[in-house]
DNA sequence: TTGGCAATGTGTGCTAAGTACATATTATAA
DNA sequence: TTATAATATGTACTTAGCACACATTGCCAA
């Protein structure tokens, strides 16, 4: 970076960006939800000729005056209403070629939400949530982003309380082992994942049951308090309109 | 990033980039070097009047017409002359204010070279290398891209053989060890240590021993053929002049 | 009302890896 | 020749992971 400040000196002063600034900056958001005991993403209709019938990812150019962090809790807020969200950055993509309008380059995070939240709002009937294991191709390089940001949350998930941002508050420990085997694509002894989760020592038992079970209820249980949010939004307050 | 086709054709159209490219692209490479039981990065003087004697890593912005996964190879290439070097992207940074020429974010890699190589020109005397234990401040945050690379370094090698693009290519266990508690920054018991390595199987017993030392010899052992190059620069032959 | 079913809930033993720790061996140097 | 400082190796304990079996509970249909 040492030569910036010549370059950017000699580009004010040809009062034109075209040489030096020619790259776009996005970001692309991989938010996974989860219901019906399959993980979810969201994704919109690609409005590109080139991509006619495929879908990609939610994403935005990073403005000027943003952080770039900043920029993925936005599309968040705008497409789906929700503020309070898991975001993780996980890698940038920038290859020449990897938008056929031009050279951009992209930060992809994954983000994890609850998708019976009320608040809940698609703002796009183009908007839809996809069997994550049913996707095949994606627009541009976003099948890419979408395995690199899987592979990201399966690691994550083993060894932090991240994936209870995809559930309700409570919850049974059935329930979270579904969910555990929807991410990681494999099913689990129920036993020693009983075990597994004990010994973490994440939940609260909150000494309620299932309710409209067709079969005996299990327990209900809660994360910990001090481990909510763990990693989550700080920025929200930034968003407040 | 469904807004790009209109915003990218409004700015050619107004054949002006000022409105939508005006953030630039960089890359910061985090180079390590080990040397004298230290684990070492490439540092160089800081030429920015914000940052008088302050140091700072090693970048350069992305260029319209490469990939930017090769413009840190670039660097490291035009640099240190060296081309076939472990790298590794980590995080990208991009606040607003982070550098004071401009709007510029950057993707941190960082890269694993063998400070003895005979290829090693240091192309410029501001050029050094310092103890990474010893830093206290860089210039623009590049001490947060420093530690966020050297945490992600010491997550890696406990798993993945990549330490050895650090050392020569015939070592001690000694020296191996000794390595392995400068990145990791606390000491590890030989017996332990021995065990483990042995249980990874990554070594291969090269019947020599040690020579010049002012003790008893120790066995000199070399990374598995196999296990060479691991994640290692496959673009180097792009770099080809 | 009762008995089968399907799910919840718990325990045990084996194996592998991690950790704490002790002693023998070998080359150097005084 | 002997002390020293390093290499080299082994053993017991603890912990986590994994395979596996049985008892319990609530629903539902006969």
């Amino acid at each position: 970076m040492q030569k910036l400040v010549q370059l950017k000196t000699a580009a004010i002063e040809k009062s034109s960006h075209l040489e030096y600034f020619n790259i776009a900056v996005s970001v692309d958001c991989v938010i996974f939800g989860y219901d019906d005991k399959h993980l979810k993403v969201l994704l919109i209709k690609s409005d590109l000729a080139e991509f006619d019938g495929l879908y990609s990812l939610l994403g935005d150019l990073v403005r000027p005056d943003e952080d770039m962090e900043d920029a993925p809790y936005r599309v968040l807020q705008e497409r789906t209403g929700l503020r309070d969200v898991y975001l993780e950055q996980v890698q940038t993509f920038g290859n020449i070629g990897r938008h056929p309008s031009g050279r951009v380059i992209t930060t992809a995070y994954y983000s994890l939400v609850n998708t019976k939240s009320h608040k809940l709002q698609l703002t796009d009937n183009e908007l839809h949530w996809h069997n994550v294991d049913e996707i095949e191709s994606l627009a541009f390089d976003h099948k890419l982003i979408l395995d690199s940001c899987l592979q990201r949350l399966r690691e994550k998930v083993l060894e932090h309380p991240v994936i209870f941002n995809l559930l309700p508050d409570k919850f049974s420990l059935r329930e979270l082992q579904d969910l555990y085997e929807a991410i990681l694509g494999f099913e689990l002894d129920r036993r020693n994942f009983r075990k597994r989760i004990t010994l973490k020592n994440w939940l609260v038992d909150l000494n309620e049951m299932e309710e409209d079970v067709p079969h005996r209820p299990g327990k209900l249980y809660k994360l910990k308090s001090q481990l909510r949010n763990s990693g989550k939004a700080i920025r929200a307050e930034k968003l407040a309109v």
